[in-house]
DNA sequence: AATATAGTTGAACAATCGTTCAAATGAGAG
DNA sequence: CTCTCATTTGAACGATTGTTCAACTATATT
């Protein structure tokens, strides 16, 4: 009945969960931005202000606080309010890595 | 004139290049669509026929088509041919590995 | 040759997305 | 209190995207 060493069955049951899945292609889809990746670049040199990383990039405050936004809610940055300013930073370890990652497969 | 340890500029100077940049966006933006996600989810665990993947992942083979293409012009998946049928596998490490470095950051 | 099966392709459509613009919020300075 | 500066927010717009459907190519079977 059968002709692949696994069956399909097997193939689905070994599949990880549903969820976890649209989880993971979430997380890529808000790297696959050529703006955000911009802002998570200039933010893995340093802690930027707002007004800071829409000079650095070219971009409207206005366009990255969008994206900021985006960011924030998948805790890629963190913000750090002082004033009438706020401060963003990467929120852990993995942004960075994953960046490289990417970087180590496309110079091959 | 600055008060940031580094100056605007200097951020400037120390980002990677443009093209670079645009490269890596456009790579995550392969990986951040849940139908291709899952395509590569199943192809990391065995080859698979055309018709397979739509089978597994119930999706019509004509989508799976249209996503195999992008995958395999971005290089993360490669075709055997054999008859009339065409195997599917991933087409290096990195692959594998992006995706678990992704798991990696969801469950923290 | 005719038929069936496997896969690809292009056009069309709805849905999603990133930017812009204008308006609003919040916080310090005068 | 008013003014200004930094940032956020919502609506609107054009652009991009993934799927479907139908047509097409290619290979195998009879």
């Amino acid at each position: 009945m059968e002709d692949n060493q696994l069956g399909l069955k097997d193939i689905a049951a070994k599949m990880p969960e549903e969820d976890l899945l649209l989880d993971v292609a979430e997380l890529f889809k808000v790297f696959g931005d050529s703006s955000r990746i911009k802002i998570i670049s200039a933010l893995s040199i340093s802690e930027l202000r707002v007004n800071d990383i829409a000079a650095v990039l070219n971009m409207t405050v206005s366009a990255v606080s969008h994206q900021l936004r985006i960011l924030r809610t998948n805790k890629l940055v963190k913000a750090k309010k002082s004033g009438k300013e706020v401060y963003y930073s990467l929120d852990d370890e993995h942004v960075k890595m994953l960046f490289d990652m990417a970087r180590a497969h496309l110079e091959e």
